[in-house]
DNA sequence: CGCAATAATGAGAACAATTATTATTTGTGA
DNA sequence: TCACAAATAATAATTGTTCTCATTATTGCG
């Protein structure tokens, strides 16, 4: 953690530019989140926030995640049964788990070809397609 | 349910060729699965079990699920943040899950295609992947 | 500036899916 | 039949997440 003054101003620019107020929570938890890997937990991030300041209760931080992705600054990955991850990356891209160690990576938009479009009904366009590749137990 | 005495006889010769030991709550259970859709969850299982003999209790349920994927007469499916599906299809396959209607369905195998397989770490064998196709909320 | 309206937060309860515990029951094999 | 090994039931515990609601910030306006 340890953010200077120009670095958290510049977490809340970007909060008030994607139309939430910059809460001093807000801002410490987005500013948690710069810190994490590109992928993490909400507990990952709970105590990432609460490793050097007084404490952020779990109902914000959970609240700020959804927030968050509502607004287009997070994306949420569902690979895990037990827990949602999140990703600060965005972009349309796909992912890549491996249950066995636990590991997500993104995979490049176009790794992926869906053979024959008419698999998939209705109007959906390709950007609006995330595919997950998940390594089977052997 | 409602199953016949010749029906209930076959499905315990696939469980003891399992390895499993058919019990009769066991019995039960891979008959009520049969007569549910192709992917169904944990609960969807027990009240098709309950629906008109005494109760059969959660423990043993989930602990049935577990054996039978285990022992490979069902394969789990994590689309749902919220619950584990199954699918009485352990044939290799995909899925496309669409999170706006919950519906889960079927891929062929050869529907998706990994363009680059470096991509994918170590020597994982193509039919040791499954694609999970997720339509995007937008 | 001050104050009402609005939104955000904290604390803890509630919840749902699943797993663990343990006593009881059932089945098996000698 | 008896001892031993599963399997089951009942229920408690766990985990991740959401809900409730009282308290506290923040904003907009006179």
């Amino acid at each position: 953690m340890l953010h200077n003054a120009t670095e958290l101003h510049h977490i809340a620019d970007r909060l008030k530019h994607a139309g939430l107020l910059p809460t001093s929570q807000r801002v410490r938890i987005a500013a948690a989140i710069a810190a994490l890997p590109q992928h993490f937990s909400a507990q990952e991030l709970q105590q990432a926030v609460n490793w050097d300041s007084p404490e952020i209760c779990r109902a914000t931080i959970y609240n700020s995640l959804r927030l968050f992705v509502a607004h287009g600054l997070l994306q949420e990955v569902h690979v895990d049964p037990q827990r949602t991850l999140y990703d600060t990356n965005t972009e349309p891209h796909h992912h890549l788990f491996d249950p066995a160690t636990g590991a997500l990576h993104d995979l490049p938009l176009g790794a992926i070809e869906l053979k024959d479009r008419t698999l998939i009904p209705g109007k959906i366009r390709p950007e609006d397609i995330a595919f997950i590749v998940r390594i089977r137990a052997s």
